[in-house]
DNA sequence: GTGGGAGGTGTGAGCGCTAACTTGGCACTA
DNA sequence: TAGTGCCAAGTTAGCGCTCACACCTCCCAC
């Protein structure tokens, strides 16, 4: 009544299967796997053949639960679809399989402090080892810097949380690149096309734009505001179309940027003799705008990856806890901008 | 010297813990954990109130390796950077997070069958219990249609492969409507500015606008190729742009008809009043480029929705196990196309 | 009063692996 | 010849959970 090796099961093969077929013990089998040391290298290509003949797969559960290392990394992104979280996440995931670890994702749907802890519960529930939070919201940096977990974490974006390690884009300096570029063709000023206020990169780009326009002596005109989509830099752009004082337009990103050459044409104010417009992120499409766009570029592959090596040293303990890297973003000139019109 | 009760380590609670503490076996620990009958309230109140004391997670692994599920799933991509992929990565994940499965994904570098091969070994490997395959390419489909893969698998994109359950667009259907309004406008044929030969949307999308003109008896042009890049779709326009007898450009997405658009304005030909232009994809900023872009709109989240609901079904045994999705797309009328110019 | 069927709970085994220890052999030294 | 060491294995004990089953009440029918 032995059920053991009764009947010819389709059942996955296991170690043991492995261990038998090749005539060694189920440990050897396993130091194989694992590449250790002293194993004969005649019993070595035994047990691989065996391997090759079952198409033996290990089971992770089962290794993790005895190593108590998933090989799992957790992201938590926030609007996936966008140019840049999209870019960040790819970054992540070829960093990360490169250093061995698999990538699992989730995005929030609002960006409050609980639903960030609800995400990075979440992954933690699966097993990660470590979770990247990608979320660049005022909210969801201070939801992030009072997280109760166990769990590493970095995050990507902007702020200067010192609690956790943090990779960021210089946003001030690209502003100040952007805003002083403009001024240094003869603009009187330059107004800024912000992004949503509880962005930490909306605030940064506009504090750079700002402290330039005032280490230059030059007025600080009033603050558009957009939600980084084409749309809001449409309506923005028609708000601004209808002011007469305006040479040159720092955009809080290319997006809006795009809506806002868009109300401008239509409008009927040349760019760039009329007005100058600058972007951030240098978005793939943004040489190709009418006209092309000038823009500070900012490389978030890199980021990611950064983020990703930084989480990698935290884990095997080879990294300062409490890193904080810094990406120099490039400020990309094209025709969009021009010397300040003579009135 | 017993290492049992000595000392206060800080190691993570486990399932004996809890049952300790509320005073009960851990089986019924686990019969409250995952919801079982014949729990008496007050015990099930115990239970939860020892595991809100200790903090208690479940170990993720533990249950994997006896339930022989590991609630999650992967997604191979191809290049998550773009639009189309990244939205569908999106409805996927939340998708599959409302039917409660967490999300492994692994993008590919290259197209090749081979490649695509490793990717679902490694997802496999991890123990994911179906594979979701954004990868439409020829080769990639029909490397995944020769898959030897024991995971449920499900593909979207294009092709009419009937191994493996599929979602796609229609493709043939959005190129034939963008192409039938041109010709409705008056203009005597309508170029096409493809993607690249190996992938199939090109391909459909291609014929659709092929049977349409031979449909209609009009002349079918030469085809220009581009690589879905803005840039390419740029260098695809300085040649369209040089021929005389254009007067309707229609392009396999988007992003290269920003291109095209930009290269025709250099060139001097006014879109619409001499070339419509019509795109695909409808991406968020199609609404916004100069001018406003014709396209066929196609719902990429709905996309990846469908294509988890598929796999989910055929894991949980409800579904048809060679279904085929079609999502259909919408011509939507923006001012990049007008009738026909007057020569 | 006794049998039976519930509801409610505990016990033991085992998922497939790795870690730690044990064992056996062989070479080389004292 | 016995002793030392290292290589190349095997043996055993869990990791933390769920599953199958055993068990113990009660309560009700006959």
């Amino acid at each position: 009544m032995g059920t053991d090796s009764a009947g010819t099961e389709q059942r996955q093969p296991v170690m043991a299967d492995v261990a038998k077929l090749a005539g060694v013990s189920h440990q050897t089998v396993s130091r194989v796997l694992n590449g250790a040391p002293h194993v004969r290298p005649d019993t070595r290509d035994r047990v691989l053949a065996a391997i090759r003949e079952l198409d033996y797969r290990p089971n992770s559960a089962a290794r993790t639960l005895v190593t108590r290392r998933s090989q799992t990394l957790g992201v938590v992104s926030f609007d996936s679809t966008l140019y840049g979280p999209a870019s960040m996440l790819d970054g992540i995931e070829r960093a990360a399989r490169s250093a061995g670890y698999f990538v699992s994702v989730t995005s929030l749907r609002s960006l409050d402090g609980r639903s960030v802890q609800e995400a990075v519960d979440r992954l933690r529930d699966q097993g990660v080892e470590g979770v990247v939070v990608i979320a660049p919201q005022t909210s969801a940096v201070s939801a992030v810097a009072r997280l109760s977990s166990s769990v590493p974490l970095v995050a990507v974006g902007s702020g200067n949380q010192t609690r956790v390690p943090m990779v960021s884009v210089g946003n001030r300096f690209g502003a100040g690149e952007a805003t002083g570029h403009l001024l240094d063709l003869g603009h009187r000023t330059v107004h800024h096309l912000a992004g949503p206020a509880n962005w930490l990169e909306s605030k940064d780009r506009e504090e750079g734009w700002r402290l330039t326009l005032q280490a230059a002596g030059a007025a600080v005109p009033a603050v558009e505001r957009g939600d980084w989509s084409a749309r809001s830099g449409y309506q923005a752009g028609l708000r601004i179309a209808g002011l007469d004082d305006v040479t040159a337009v720092f955009c809080a990103n290319d997006h809006m940027a795009l809506g806002l050459l868009r109300a401008l044409h239509e409008a009927g104010r040349s760019v760039p003799e009329e007005i100058s417009v600058v972007g951030f992120d240098d978005i793939p499409e943004a040489a190709y705008f009418t006209p092309p766009l000038t823009t500070v570029r900012q490389d978030f592959g890199e980021l990611g990856r950064k983020a990703l090596e930084l989480l990698v040293g935290e884990l095997e303990g080879v990294a300062p806890a409490h890193a904080h890297v810094q990406i120099t973003p490039e400020l990309v000139l094209r025709r969009s901008v021009g010397p300040a019109g003579h009135r």
